[in-house]
RNA sequence: UGGGGGAUCGUCUAAUGGUAGGACAGCGGACUCUGACUCCGCCAGUGGGGGUUCAAGUCCCUCUCCCCCAGCCA
């Protein structure tokens, strides 16, 4: 495996910022993640933060965490720190950490220059007669009657909404701009509002709260980002943002590029479809493993550094696109095929007797932790005369190509010996619960007779020494790719129903039960699974299965049953 | 039928007038004490129609389809 750092393929945001660099027009770059702290995070927003942090690492630029907070209704102090654990969770350090709120009295300054200069007022019109006026896609909007309030009047107004001396919505400041611009953004964008609430850190101090336009281009100018990169809803913006800067001193004028947003299939992005996965409690939380959250995906046990490929590899454009869920499990396995340790679970137990096995004796056998990498040691495996094998590795009557148990079929036990199966034991409904085998003490790994070759390898766990545990075995959320194409149902419709299976008899090998949160292992021939972080405990582990391994039995099967 | 964007293999993404390339998936093979991994090979694309040019994914015209915008949300 080779440790070489893949080149980053370039995309236009990337082009961008080599030309500015080389142009001289930045001689070093500065870029912020600015999330809104009223949710948590998903991995749509990990390609911003990707994207962000990427750019200014590989420019030997700098990047900024500012948080949106010009809501004091939405915004709260456990989402602020919800999102600093994500990013840091992510791999990213940030440079400074900000908040538009840092800013409320310059952006307050700013308010005072444009009423001044004649580009703001005060209008009294409240909010349904602002929207009659504001026009529609297809038809220009009418000026309001306090359009043209003299200066000393607005100042004097907006002193006041302050001061506190007014409800809510009783009043707000517009930018004066043109109310027959086609942009409908800049029809005399609201960019005030009263709002008397306690902010989660100004407190009681304010009683107006600029707008996201207001409060973003001038953050942005006054922390010096040479490039504001954003999703492609604020296209039509920039036009606005650039026109803000333009009307005041402002100390740079950053550029802003819009870039797609990340999506997946199966599953939903919208914080506000998010949301109520949570609070009608489709999903145990915000970090339920089913998630696209950065928690859920934590919590799932994907790696940081597999979303980190995953996004460098899937690149920045400005096409939409949907990303198959295939391709972020594929980086997943790849990440985790190098580092997890390989341990046999068996899911579905089954018992076998090895009835040339001495009774009450445990045989202690070295099975490596990692076939590729010898430094992970080895491993001691006890077996015994009963172990369990995997119910789905025996078929009585197998089509062709089933490499695994059968009756009078020989098998090898993974880093054991090669069994034959030869009697079956059925309960009184006809369902197998047992299978009588003779092994082959020859064919013992590490023995000359191991060189026998047999088609199929099954994994098992001692009987003896197996401990059993709760698995969940985690699917998509969603049983169609996009759940918000027809918009004429539900999402909540589309939810899988067999999203989460709970397996409350597992076996594992000893040192598994004994992990601790967090710790990854690959299940051989099932998948990677990960300590459950919230919970797994020492007395009741519980694994979350991460990814199943690849499969190509399963498509010759599926192949099969379509003839 | 206002404005702003977008359309390249199945999926994502390169190619700033000069061989349409990569990754993942898929298919075929090799290897294998994981039907995993790895390795080798293959398949596969410029939305439609015109035009300019020696040469067009790229420039021009036109058509079609998709996304975003009428919050005192971000």
């Amino acid at each position: 495996m080779s440790n070489d750092k893949q080149i980053t393929s370039t995309n236009f945001i990337r082009n961008i910022v080599i030309r500015d660099i080389e142009s001289g027009k930045h001689s070093s770059i500065v870029t912020r993640f600015p999330p809104e702290p009223n949710g948590h995070l998903h991995i749509g927003h990990a390609k911003s933060i990707c994207l962000n942090f990427g750019i200014a690492d590989e420019f030997g630029g700098t990047t900024h965490l500012r948080f949106d907070d010009t809501n004091p209704l939405k915004e709260n102090e456990d989402f602020m720190n919800a999102i600093m654990e994500d990013v840091r969770w992510l791999g990213f350090e940030w440079d400074r950490l900000c908040h538009a709120s840092d800013y409320f009295q310059q952006l307050y300054e700013y308010a005072i220059h444009l009423i001044k200069s004649g580009k703001a007022y005060v209008e009294e019109l409240n909010a349904e007669e602002i929207r009659a006026y504001r026009g529609t896609l297809t038809e220009v909007g009418r000026e309001s009657p306090f359009r043209d309030r003299p200066v000393t009047e607005n100042l004097d107004r907006f002193e006041r909404m302050k001061a506190g001396e007014f409800e809510d919505g009783q009043y707000v400041l517009r930018a004066k701009i043109d109310m027959s611009a086609a942009n409908i953004n800049l029809r005399d964008p609201v960019i005030y509002r009263i709002r008397n609430a306690s902010h989660h850190r100004t407190g009681d101090q304010w009683h107006i709260y600029p707008m996201y336009d207001w409060a973003h281009g001038i953050s942005d100018a006054i922390e010096g980002i040479t490039h504001s990169l954003c999703t492609l809803e604020f296209e039509d913006h920039r036009p606005l943002y650039d026109w803000l800067l333009d009307n005041i001193p402002a100390p740079s004028h950053p550029r802003q590029i819009e870039f797609a947003r990340g999506n997946l299939d199966y599953t939903v992005m919208s914080k506000r479809k998010l949301r109520q996965l949570v609070e009608e409690g489709h999903v145990s939380g915000w970090d339920d493993p089913r998630m696209p959250t950065l928690a859920g995906i934590r919590r799932r046990g994907y790696p940081p550094e597999s979303i980190r490929a995953f996004w460098d590899a899937m690149g920045i454009s400005k096409s939409e696109s949907i990303i198959s869920m295939g391709v972020l499990e594929n980086q997943v396995r790849d990440d985790l095929n190098v580092r997890a340790p390989r341990t046999m679970a068996v899911l579905d137990p089954l018992k076998l007797v090895l009835t040339n096995f001495p009774e009450g004796e445990t045989q202690w056998l070295d099975a490596a932790v990692h076939p590729q990498n010898e430094a992970m040691g080895i491993r001691k495996v006890p077996v015994t005369r009963e172990i369990w094998v995997e119910r789905s590795d025996f078929m009585e009557d197998p089509p062709r190509k089933f490499f695994r148990l059968k009756p009078g079929g020989e098998v090898r036990l993974r880093n054991a010996f090669i069994v034959k199966c030869n009697e079956i034991v059925k309960n009184e409904q006809g369902e197998v619960v047992e299978l009588h085998c003779e092994f082959d003490p020859d064919s013992r790994s590490g023995l000359p007779g191991a060189s026998r070759k047999v088609k199929g390898t099954i994994h098992w766990v001692s009987a003896v020494h197996g401990v059993p545990v709760e698995v969940r075995l985690c699917d998509r959320l969603f049983t169609v790719p996009n759940p918000l194409a027809d918009k004429s149902r539900d999402f909540l419709e589309f939810l899988n129903a067999h999203s989460l299976d709970v397996i409350e008899g597992a076996i594992v090998e000893a040192a598994v039960a004994e992990g601790a949160p967090g710790d990854l292992y690959q299940f051989e021939r099932t998948g990677y699974f990960v300590h459950d972080i919230v919970d797994s405990t020492p007395g009741k582990p519980v694994l979350n299965r991460i990814v199943t391994l690849r499969d190509s039995w399963a498509r010759i099967e599926k192949e099969m049953a379509a003839g």
